[in-house]
DNA sequence: CGTTACTTTGAATATAGTCAAGCAGTGTGG
DNA sequence: CCACACTGCTTGACTATATTCAAAGTAACG
């Protein structure tokens, strides 16, 4: 079975021989950084899977191969992106560790994706196959790819309501909360870290033009509740970019507090709120 | 097994009495109906499905709702919904003959969303620990999941898409389409149908104001497109409604064909493009 | 027939996009 | 080491698009 896992990679990753502690992980550490419960109804565990390293800006899979890996983050950040009608880029995701790619290319066995790295990056290569036999061999196995493909409508569904009902600075402030949120899981600050991706990408990924991204953290610096410098970002304010969640959108806010309402143009609209939450202190 | 289905299904449902020619059907009618092969691998086709009626206007199942069944529509129009931070609804789609309600609440065992029905439906229960016994007893059948699930994230994916880089007008002209390939599908009119949803839901699974919808559809009709009738539609270019996905993105249309860029304010913006397409006969 | 819900339309406004210019880091080669 | 170009980012001015508010029209219903 190892042969030929190692006959149907694909020639790029055959290149990567850097030397590795751990080339290979076992099914208890891939459900591990899954989050999924090891299944107890699986007595053999002596399946392997295999470790990929990837240095930053290359490609693990393009739109349109062949279905043979899921690929699983051990470490690093990665965007995952798609090409609209226009051939124009439309940038998915931002996956980091823990974070499965490729469920959707399981639809029509081709991926409807392609996955790059940001980073330097370490991959798990899930072969589609032993997935499915795992499936079979374990009830619970099974029924965790179903959560984990579950999970990842979810998360779209999540992210279609940001798009719709969100306005580009709710948008802007969700997604750094968001990214602090994920770096937490990870074991890293949740206030300061750097961003992996570039304006353009952030932009591309919400849905709005770069300038407005770039406007919008200004603006949010202007106020106080988030310093920028380049990529590195430190959230002053966490309330207030997750009351901008609640209150922002477009379409609502009429009715709900009389924050944002009325405000004078000359100044900010963001100043009746920011002055109702007091500035936290930078961790 | 059968009283336990019989068990476990909510009170409301009970109460649908209606006589019904088939009130269960077989693993092959659910296969046939998800658009799945049946399962070779499985002899005992012993399982059998419960149908269940339901009045228009009535709910499915709601939001939180413990993981019992999943549903599959026989036949019939329906709504599903999610609430946002602020209560408000936001439509997730249109389900209807074929599709898989449910999916999304594997994850966490409960229903992540809820559904209505827009008109009479038969609604044919799938119990989720029967799907999960199917999956183990057919590796076929599990595959099949899968891929159900992976087309569902391939499809929100897709509406992501939609809201993040077309304009309004292109939304609209989208889904009229859309509408009209689903119809299609059913054996029905993809030129002339019905839209079961008002005007508010269109707008709300849009992510646009109802007066937009409204006025676009106006201007559609003005320029001879389509024929709106109330909830009756009529499609009559839809070369110029699929052309509007392609370049009446907000963003990308500077570069592609010089149409719509320029056109005097006076007149609909539409006009350039109407006039190069001639207008197809109504079938 | 009046009430209600849904839809259409117009006018004013707000939000975000486009265009254009300039700035700031990075890297290259002289 | 500095000039240079290059890329990514920021900012301003203007414009387009879509929302909000307001009002009136239309169909459905008791």
């Amino acid at each position: 079975m190892l042969p030929a896992i190692a006959q149907t990679i694909r020639p790029a990753f055959r290149h990567n021989d850097h030397r590795s502690k751990e080339l290979w992980s076992s099914v208890q550490e891939v459900c591990d950084l899954l989050h999924i419960s090891r299944p107890q109804d699986l007595d053999e565990d002596n399946c392997r899977f295999q470790h990929v390293r990837f240095k930053a800006g290359q490609t693990v899979h393009l739109n349109n191969d062949p279905l043979e890996n899921l690929f699983l983050v051990n470490c690093g950040f990665l965007k995952s992106s798609m090409t609209d009608d226009l051939d124009k880029e439309l940038v998915l995701s931002f996956p980091m560790k823990g974070d499965l790619i490729g469920v959707d290319s399981i639809h029509r066995q081709h991926h409807q994706s392609q996955t790059m790295t940001l980073s330097d990056c370490d991959i798990i290569l899930l072969p589609y196959s032993s997935l499915q036999e795992l499936c079979q061999k374990s009830e619970q196995f099974g029924h965790a790819i179903l959560q984990i493909m579950s999970r990842e409508i979810v998360r779209e569904r999540y992210m279609l309501g940001v798009q719709r009902s969100l306005s580009a600075e709710a948008k802007v402030g969700r997604f750094l909360c968001m990214m602090g949120e994920r770096y937490a899981q990870l074991g890293y600050s949740s206030r300061r870290f750097n961003l992996r991706m570039s304006r353009n990408e952030i932009a591309n990924y919400l849905g709005v033009a770069i300038e407005t991204v770039s406007r919008i953290l200004s603006e949010f610096h202007r106020l106080g509740v988030i310093t920028v410098n380049q990529r590195e970002i430190v959230i002053i304010d966490p309330v207030f970019l997750s009351d901008l969640l609640k209150f922002s959108s477009t379409k609502e806010r009429a009715g709900d507090k009389n924050v944002q309402k009325g405000q004078p143009r000359t100044t900010s609209k963001f100043v009746g709120t920011a002055h109702q939450q007091p500035v936290m202190a930078l961790a």
